[in-house]
DNA sequence: TACCCTCATTTTGTATACATCATACAACAA
DNA sequence: TTGTTGTATGATGTATACAAAATGAGGGTA
């Protein structure tokens, strides 16, 4: 007899997560916390003896992440945390911006009321927040706008490659809003895409998302 | 003292490969030439008997394909290769649309005239395999346009995401030019993005790149 | 027949041991 | 010196051993 098909959206199922999993995320965090820099190397002994894991799962791990892009393996010489090139950075942006583009036109085709309601909803708490200058949960109510733009689309695919490039990406993006009038501009970019989204216009909504994404290289090219 | 960093152009080179790359470029093929279908389990035992290989290696080939999407991992339920579901597969072709679309304008951008010429030489190979009704070979060919010309595009995450895409949907696309007329249609959509190359239009061969992966899942949809 | 149990078997997950390779450094030669 | 070769050391790659979990086949009970 098989077991039930897991539902990962049912409350009451117990995630299990293996080690390898484990190791990933916490690896993961130490890339985006700034605990691993990017270029450094990967020192497997010592992160195994601190994480208390052995080699397997660990390195199953690293596995994982080289395929996600987060960091480098070459063979015989060990991992280090992905460095990105300035040219890389604005191809993930480009990139990314075509992505978001589709998201906003797919979003306000495809979207319920209440959904868009949700995001609106989440920009306005993005504001309240830059209206205290609380940089740190802006950031974190930003990601999770983008993220839910790309779900709300309705297209997986969307979804899995617009949170694998913000995954490359958080580090350098959260350097971007330091200047004052850089973190100006992106919020009245977010306005015009709240705006796009009240009226439901796909075309607008593209138009912002393609903008946004172009100012977000002006804003970062300087600091990569 | 380091060794130099390799230069992957010189011939004498030697390319090493370990065996993890091996067996993860290995079930690849299986997968794609069919030898494993989707839906099915991936017997470790067997597999690992048959490729000659240990668990070790095996294994983390299995998280690579697992991260680019090919397989499935179930924890403590072992690995299936990836069935896709039609909606997963219109996801696919939207989101490959929007980066070829992309794509497209790049290349009339950045591209050199020579470039521009080995894509157009491509194309007329493409052609002449299908006044001969050459199925196999026009398949590869046409699937080395899609690459070169995200490849031109000069910009490396397109590439990337372009060549997964491409990977996760090789079988199905084979399928889809089985019907003289969808054949076809395929090839009078090459010709409008041969002309668009040849005039360098970005525009009008983004918009072409969009048409023909609109078209596309209009050709497969009902075989998936 | 349908529904649990139980337990052997198989399969998967993890740890560890061994093999191979890169690197650093010392000894030597030009 | 300067460059080259040999060698030791540590890190990486792979195989195997052991642990834990899932699967499946009876066998009993309602």
């Amino acid at each position: 007899m098989e077991h039930q098909a897991l539902d990962p959206d049912d409350p009451l199922a117990i995630v299990k997560e293996t080690l390898h999993d484990q190791v990933a995320n916490r690896i993961r965090d130490l890339i985006i916390e700034g605990h691993l820099e990017p270029g450094s190397r990967i020192d497997e002994t010592r992160l195994i003896e601190r994480l208390g894991v052995s080699r397997t799962p660990f390195r199953e791990a690293l596995r994982t992440l080289a395929a996600e892009g987060l960091i480098v393996i070459r063979p015989s010489r060990g991992a280090t945390v992905r460095k990105l090139s300035p040219e890389e950075v604005h191809s993930m942006l480009e990139v990314l911006g075509s992505l978001e583009t589709l998201a906003g036109r797919l979003v306000c085709e495809r979207a319920s009321d209440a959904e868009i309601a949700s995001l609106l909803r989440l920009h306005d708490r993005m504001i309240a927040l830059y209206g205290k200058r609380d940089r740190l949960p802006y950031y974190k109510l930003n990601q999770e706008f983008h993220t839910r733009l790309s779900a709300l689309s309705g297209n997986p695919t969307l979804r899995e490659f617009q949170s694998n490039i913000q995954g490359r990406l958080k580090r350098i993006r959260f350097i971007g809003n330091a200047r004052e009038e850089a973190w100006a501009g992106a919020v009245a970019e977010h306005e015009e895409m709240a705006e796009a989204l009240r009226v439901r216009d796909g075309d607008r909504l593209g138009a912002a998302m393609a903008t946004h994404l172009r100012s977000t290289w002006d804003r970062v090219k300087d600091s990569v």
